[in-house]
RNA sequence: GGCGGUGUAGCUCAGCUGGUAGAGCAUGCGGCUCAUAUCCGCAGAGUCCGGGGUUCGAGUCCCUGCACCGCCA
């Protein structure tokens, strides 16, 4: 077993520019890869870009400029956003790299050694001017090219193929023996029912492209995109020097439901043939509508990650989307559900929690934390760091959310209950010492369990409980027990930790 | 057309192996005053998609119809 944990999103097309789609799953990898930290592991967090083939090439002509060119400015875009959303990822790999670019021509050679790919001819229809193939299902009624709208003819190329054919019964033996291999469990049910439909070897290069890396035994060939893509989960950690394989397999590829079938089936089967062992999960999650309509370019409604970041904070940003919907459903995306949540979850519940409770800290007890102390906070918070930790390990992002907010309820509850207030004048010192201890811990547990989805937000309440190290470091194993707070430590003056929205 | 899924309060959804319907938000009323006019409590409302069946008893199991969604062809 190793002591390590391996994330990765999927590696981005620079023809496109970020959005919400490419900040939901980096955030969610984000949320999980901390998450794995505080837990102790060893954590490998991956993105990246994916930046050959026809689509790139095609607008780097068209701006006058190279396929490379064009990537390097929409790299800095993605790598800009991933700053300022506080995204820890370890690495980023880009395919036009030449570490990539070993690391495919090495698997390449293996799964050739192994005999999985020959020759053959590929068939599609095509648009001479686009110089684009396309699918049946990609040209829909009227068999006309999706871009240019004109007139398609059948083609036919040389191209090599993989024996995909061969591995339906591995593949088939891989899900039977891992149900949680593909999740959620409807998608896996997908996977299972697609491979039992049975398998077509796969074209893996194309003649109408030069933009790729070219097959090293027939260099007129390019690999196709997506083989070349997948390969950047090994690339990224180094493969095939010595050490990757103290990374892989990658424990959780996050990908959108979109390009479930790469991942959970030509992916593996790659891997199985070049001999390499095969990730341990992917999971699939849904999609974003926005205002209850579907996100598209025509109707000019894409929400654009860095805009939403400005307009209501990194942190609110990312809770949101980690709290709207369960993770791998889909969800809407509306500027009333977001102001929503921001005031009555984040400003209401539990930034007005810190302000209270600091508050009384500081007028009641000078702002020194009292000593430690127990009662029936104890119990909740326990519990609910070790549903939490459950939930976390299941990726249920949500539901974990609830729990620590639940937690968060428990205490203004008890706030209420306890009136600290009323203690205070009736001089009843030693009670309100230990009904402020314990909020204070609780809000110490809260700091901790909010951290992977709100780091920033995390750390100013780490300090506001007096606090000067960085929350990053901590691990639950070291902090996740009662009664942390050391006597004495003075708590700050509290500012709100989410300031209201109007509506 | 094949396979899979969903249909529960105004909205979003929980309801595991069958036993007199739950949460959050929204709405209304009451309480507190430490706090970001925040917090706490109470209340209302639902033919659990329609129809049939099994059972002492069915959102919960079986059959069927309708609607919507996903994957495949």
């Amino acid at each position: 077993m190793k002591d390590t944990f391996y994330v990765t999103t999927p590696i981005y097309y620079v023809n496109d520019v970020p959005h919400i789609g490419h900040a939901y799953t980096t955030i969610a990898a984000d949320v999980l890869a901390r998450y794995k930290r505080l837990c102790g592991l060893k954590t490998f967090f991956l993105t990246g870009t994916d930046e050959h083939g026809q689509k790139i090439e095609k607008a780097a002509r068209e701006l006058g400029i190279t396929p490379k060119e064009l990537a390097d400015g929409v790299v800095g875009r993605f790598k800009d956003l991933w700053r300022i959303l506080e995204i820890s990822n370890d690495d980023f790999i880009r395919t036009t790299e030449p570490r990539h670019e070993r690391a495919v021509l090495e698997l390449f050679n293996r799964i050739w050694k192994k005999g999985d790919i020959y020759l053959g001819e590929y068939e599609d229809w095509y648009c001479v001017p686009c110089e684009s193939f396309w699918t049946e299902k990609e040209l829909g009624e009227g068999r006309r090219c999706p871009e240019c709208g004109r007139q398609v003819d059948r083609l036919r190329e040389k191209s090599y193929f993989f024996r995909l054919s061969r591995y339906q019964e591995p593949l088939l033996r891989l899900l039977e023996e891992n149900p949680n291999f593909v999740k959620p469990q409807s998608r896996y049910n997908e996977v299972l029912s697609f491979v039992k439909g049975g398998l077509k070897d796969l074209s893996i290069s194309r003649m109408t492209s030069r933009w790729g890396i070219p097959l090293p035994n027939d260099p007129d060939c390019v690999l196709y995109v997506w083989f070349d893509a997948l390969v950047n989960y090994l690339s990224g950690i180094g493969f095939p020097e010595e050490g990757y394989e103290k990374i892989w397999p990658a424990d959780c590829h996050l990908i959108g439901k979109d390009i479930l079938r790469f991942h959970a089936i030509y992916w593996p089967a790659f891997l199985m043939s070049a001999g390499l062992p095969v990730p341990r999960m992917v999971f699939a999650h849904g999609w974003w509508t926005v205002e209850g309509q579907k996100m598209s370019k025509s109707l000019g409604n894409v929400v654009d990650p860095y805009e939403m970041a400005e307009r209501y904070g990194v942190d609110q940003f990312r809770y949101f989307l980690m709290r709207e919907v369960s993770f791998g459903l889909d969800g809407d995306f509306s500027q009333r559900a977001i102001v929503n949540r921001i005031n009555s979850e984040l400003a209401n519940d539990f930034g007005n929690l810190v302000s209270r409770t600091l508050a009384m800290v500081r007028r009641y007890l000078g702002g020194r934390i009292p000593s430690p102390s127990d009662g029936q906070l104890r119990q909740k918070a326990l519990h609910t760091l070790e549903e939490y930790r459950k939930l976390m390990d299941d990726l249920s992002f949500q539901r974990a959310l609830l729990a620590v907010w639940e937690l968060i309820g428990s205490v203004n509850k008890y706030i209420d209950s306890t009136a600290p207030w009323s203690l205070y004048k009736e001089k009843r010192i030693r009670e309100l010492k230990e009904a402020l201890y314990n909020c204070l811990e609780c809000l110490r547990f809260v700091a901790l369990m909010v951290y992977p989805f709100m780091p920033r937000s995390a750390q100013r309440l780490w300090e506001m409980l007096g606090f000067r190290n960085g929350i990053e470091g901590e691990t639950i194993d070291k902090s996740g027990t009662w009664g942390g707070l050391p006597e004495g430590q003075e708590v700050a003056e509290p500012t709100p930790l989410f300031p209201r929205m109007e509506v």
